[in-house]
DNA sequence: CTCGTTGCAAAGGATTTGCACAAGT
DNA sequence: ACTTGTGCAAATCCTTTGCAACGAG
């Protein structure tokens, strides 16, 4: 799963946007799901997206009285989306994994102090990605990267007052 | 300066190794009990430690009849040594993170198939550090890097049988 | 109809926390 | 003695699983 696909274990290339999600599950033999198709959205719209962040939007939009999927099908369907190349995961730290939506592979930046997360280009890392490759025959995975740090106003916050 | 660390949030900087745990600790306020030493040599000794790992081999140590430290006295003495400088952790991925001894800053390499664990050069990051640190101002912590993958063995045995 | 899917409830693994007691300094 | 540290058990948090009912194709 390089940043110029490689599939994982029974993993998909990246997701061509262009594929329905309907024609991508049913290559598969898997099947439409107004959860699944709901749960793809919630990644998309949210940027970072927790499991949990999730399904607290899902319940949201379906407002009082509404019905929105189960946490475990929120689960569930994350696995299948990120099995078929639609939604990448990235671990930032302890906790949750977020998620985001394929199309744009970006790298994490995560901010140990505040928990801040900004994204990066991936291209930050190929000089290292060409190294790694070069010296352990090791692909990077640039989708999965988060770097951990201090930002800026952390940084500036911890000099103000030693 | 690209991989110097900052100590986390009220952290500390890299230990001296020179500097007696003992004092570290006293300097504190803080107190050196076996557990706590015990904690310490079990990080040094195994290279990337989970906490589980580190109860492990504690009970082991001390054999049957024996007494080790319990499991949340392990967590706690990890965070108090890792705000002592004296040990680092790494989230490699889901699951626990992995500790290891401040002495010898090295990022970490996982393979997402197998799981395998690589160290690398630290350095190998100053690009992507510096770029960051110009264009955001973050400062990357290197020591708590982790880059995901694929290994040589599996990405070749992937090609394999396709 | 035939499976893949879902909801619910319960199981699990990994930390964390509340407390009374033990132990450094 | 004065506090910090420890063990134990219970509580949390994040996920995963077993199953019977549901619904897409």
């Amino acid at each position: 799963m390089a940043h110029e696909h490689s599939g994982g274990p029974g993993g998909e290339l990246r997701a061509d946007p262009a594929v329905p999600l309907a024609e991508r599950l049913h290559a598969r033999g898997l099947r439409l799901t107004s959860q699944r198709r709901s749960v793809l959205d919630a990644v998309a719209a949210l940027e970072h997206a927790t499991p949990e962040a999730i399904g607290s939007r899902l319940r949201e939009l379906a407002g009082p009285g509404g019905t929105a999927p189960d946490t475990s099908t929120v689960y569930r369907n994350l696995e299948v989306l990120e099995r078929l190349g639609l939604v990448w995961h990235t671990h930032l730290g302890k906790g949750a994994p977020v998620y985001h939506a394929a199309e744009h592979p970006h790298l994490h930046v995560v901010c140990q102090t505040c928990g801040s997360i900004a994204s990066a280009d991936p291209a930050l890392l190929d000089g290292a990605a060409e190294r790694l490759a070069a010296d352990l025959g090791f692909t990077v995975d640039v989708g999965h990267v988060a770097l951990s740090g201090t930002c800026r106003a952390c940084r500036e916050r911890a000099s103000e007052t030693p």
